[in-house]
DNA sequence: GCCACCGGTGGC
DNA sequence: GCCACCGGTGGC
């Protein structure tokens, strides 16, 4: 396997805003609605795995009870735990089965059947975002049957949402001696990953700051997405760029340093020891898997000019993605003719070489979009296979 | 009227 | 076949 080690490679995701799904929306996709995650990090085996399905109930019914509780995501078609986690050979098409409508009849009978097993079994939690795909990791903690967050999966510039029986909320939970063990640990990470993306949006207007979630918490009316902003989850959330010597991806913070590094990486490869207080001995930053869709990028690409912002919109069908450097007064250009011109009419930017424009676009890794994508037979990820998720050919290199 | 988004195509 | 480019348009 052709091992990358020049490439730089783009996850696609929210940027800034996240839109949460209301109870009655479709999920654009029916198969990724909200599951719980059975799985941990820590579970190695597939044994394993079917030993904790077996400990629950799985007949894909939605056992939430009023005072269930979870993290961000949407409900499954395949029940709370999710799709069939077999090794297959192509993907499984999830059941058909529309979100029943939760009556108060079916509220109390999930209540009734629920409350033995809340003693032995964890709330569910999903640590999938509301596109099915992984915010944070989580362990089992046996001891209180309750599920613990242990580690932060990527550097997300989101607050951890919680949606209980008065429906969604920020920072509140009916459980809340759980909810406080989180804040212990990683919550506070993720407040201060966020603050420091604020602090970036301000520097390189690189990751905009959560405005939608900031007024929910403070019980304001969230004013509704401007037409002119891009739909969220068609944008890039999360660079990372692919040790030389380890293989392994670590994430870059920001977009202005992932440029200089793609940049100079024909060059100067990216090793671990780039990133502060890394090595090649510490674990992975991410691994390459379908849980996010990946995109590739060409090496070499000049930074992005000054003043401008390099901005790539991946198409709703996942088709290709589409670069646009936008002005600092917020004009998108789509061509380096229409740059070209710009330039000329505002020659306070003629500073701005011509050639350090680039459209050329990332390249969409199939093997990571949504089964239901457009583009047609997604290979398969298993779940189990790390030397698969983490090691990738680089489709832009021999 | 604007613009996000997509489809089509010419040049390589 | 790929992709840089841009015209068209639907939705706001």
């Amino acid at each position: 396997m052709v091992i990358t080690t020049s490439s730089s490679t783009i996850l696609i995701g929210e940027e800034g805003v996240e839109i949460r799904p209301s109870e009655e929306s479709t999920p654009t996709h029916s198969h990724r609605r909200r599951w719980s995650t059975p799985i941990e990090s820590g579970v190695e085996s597939l044994d394993e795995r079917l030993t904790f399905r077996s400990l629950t109930d799985h007949e894909g019914t939605d056992h939430r009870g009023a005072d269930d509780f979870y993290l961000g995501g949407e409900i499954s078609a395949w029940g709370p735990f999710g799709p069939p986690l077999l090794k297959e050979s192509r993907p499984i098409a999830p059941p058909q089965m529309p979100l029943p409508k939760r009556t108060e009849a079916v509220v109390e009978l999930r209540r009734e059947r629920s409350v033995t097993r809340k003693r032995d079994l964890p709330p569910y939690l999903t640590t999938l975002d509301c596109n099915g795909r992984p915010r944070f990791h989580h362990r089992r903690v046996r001891s209180e049957g309750r599920l613990e967050i242990a580690s932060v999966a990527v550097s997300i510039p989101e607050i951890v949402s919680v949606r209980g029986r008065e429906g969604l909320r920020i920072g509140t939970c009916p459980q809340e001696g759980f909810f406080e063990r989180v804040r212990e640990r990683d919550f506070l990470v993720l407040g201060k990953e966020k603050e420091n993306n604020k602090k970036e949006a301000e520097d390189f207007s690189l990751i905009l700051p959560n405005k939608q979630m900031e007024e929910e918490e403070l019980g304001n009316a969230v004013t509704p997405r401007a037409k002119k902003d891009v739909a969220p989850g068609r944008v890039v959330d999360t660079y990372a760029a692919q040790c030389d010597t380890c293989h392994k991806w670590r994430v870059i913070d920001s977009q202005e340093e992932y440029e200089d590094i793609r940049s100079r990486v024909l060059e100067d490869p990216f090793t671990c020891d780039k990133k502060k207080q890394v090595s090649c001995e510490d674990p992975a930053d991410l691994d390459y898997d379908s849980s996010r869709t990946w995109v590739i990028d060409k090496p070499g690409i000049p930074k992005t000019p000054k003043g401008f912002k390099r901005s790539l919109v991946l198409r709703k069908d996942y088709s290709k993605m589409d670069t646009y450097y936008i002005t600092p007064a917020g004009k998108k250009l789509r061509s380096r003719n229409e740059v070209a011109s710009f330039i000329e009419t505002n020659p306070e930017f003629k500073d701005a070489p011509l050639r350090d424009f680039t459209f050329t676009v990332p390249k969409v890794m199939e093997d990571t979009c949504p089964p239901d994508a457009k583009l047609a037979s997604p290979a398969v990820t298993t779940t189990d296979d790390v030397s698969e998720k983490s090691f990738k050919p680089n489709p832009f290199k021999g």
